[in-house]
DNA sequence: CACTATTATTTGATGCGTCAACTATTGACA
DNA sequence: TGTCAATAGTTGACGCATCAAATAATAGTG
């Protein structure tokens, strides 16, 4: 039997994850979700709660979550936009602008560490897969 | 700037993972945790919370809280260690054990399509450098 | 034997994600 | 222009993980 064998990758994946989820957190003092959010805002100047959504690929419901936490920090500030108001326009606040640049250097740190063994062909291979195997996935939503 | 290059893997782990999660229930009908928890349980015969949690990984905590929830649906059947009144002895019940092979299935199907491009080098490949990061990452900790 | 770890499990608070249901706006078209 | 569909955002219920604190039982030691 090669049960365990063939489940191994799934496994690793989940054990990663959850690793670097805690870990980055830790590192970083923000989750990797929250990160790559402040850092979409950081290169968008400001940006609609959709187009968030599209980018990082996470519910609806968890960017508003996101928003709210990080304009009661003094993060972000939120604003209609006039020409259509349905949607919320976000931006970095100064304060918030100051911020993220100190998390995107512990990021860089590790990050660094994570992948301190790895060569630019190994990244670039790791890269590839994951982007194989998500699109795998998500074929196997349409084929149901 | 490569800035959107660097964190690309953790981004790529991220989408990778939370996809993996939602489209793995959706097809076997349990969480991968949970499918992993009774995956030790097929194997085991009766075991331990303790020696659960030292193979999945998980907070203790959660590991509870699955059990709970297992036992409730008759999946699984609790006792106390006669000789160690601190730790609880975890089994499969004849009905956990008759789902198990269902969701053993659906799990299968699953994974094919994961790894359908993949040749069996390249899943080594990957499994390694699985392995590696998470090793890395684990460093870092100890490290701070 | 009493005292102090250590170990196993549980519970409560919290973070983050999902889905489903709901509101508000806008767009399109008979 | 009135109606209906699509789009943006929010909220509530829920799943699953984490940490910290509490409880029990056992082990080790002077």
């Amino acid at each position: 039997m090669t049960d365990s064998k063939e489940t191994s990758i799934i496994d690793k994946l989940q054990n990663l994850y959850l690793l670097l989820s805690a870990q980055f957190g830790n590192c970083t003092g923000v989750s990797p979700s929250r990160f790559r959010l402040l850092q979409q805002l950081y290169h968008a100047d400001e940006i609609s709660q959709a187009a968030l959504q599209k980018e990082l690929q996470i519910d609806s419901a968890a960017i508003t979550r996101h928003l709210k936490q990080l304009e009661a920090d003094g993060i972000v500030a939120r604003r209609m936009n006039p020409s259509d108001n349905r949607v919320t326009l976000v931006r970095l606040t100064d304060h918030g602008r100051e911020e993220i640049v100190l998390y995107r250097k512990e990021m860089e740190r590790f990050l660094a560490q994570m992948l301190q063994d790895f060569s630019m062909e190994e990244q670039q291979q790791l890269s590839r897969m994951l982007a194989r195997m998500q699109s795998n996935i998500r074929n196997y939503t349409e084929g149901e």
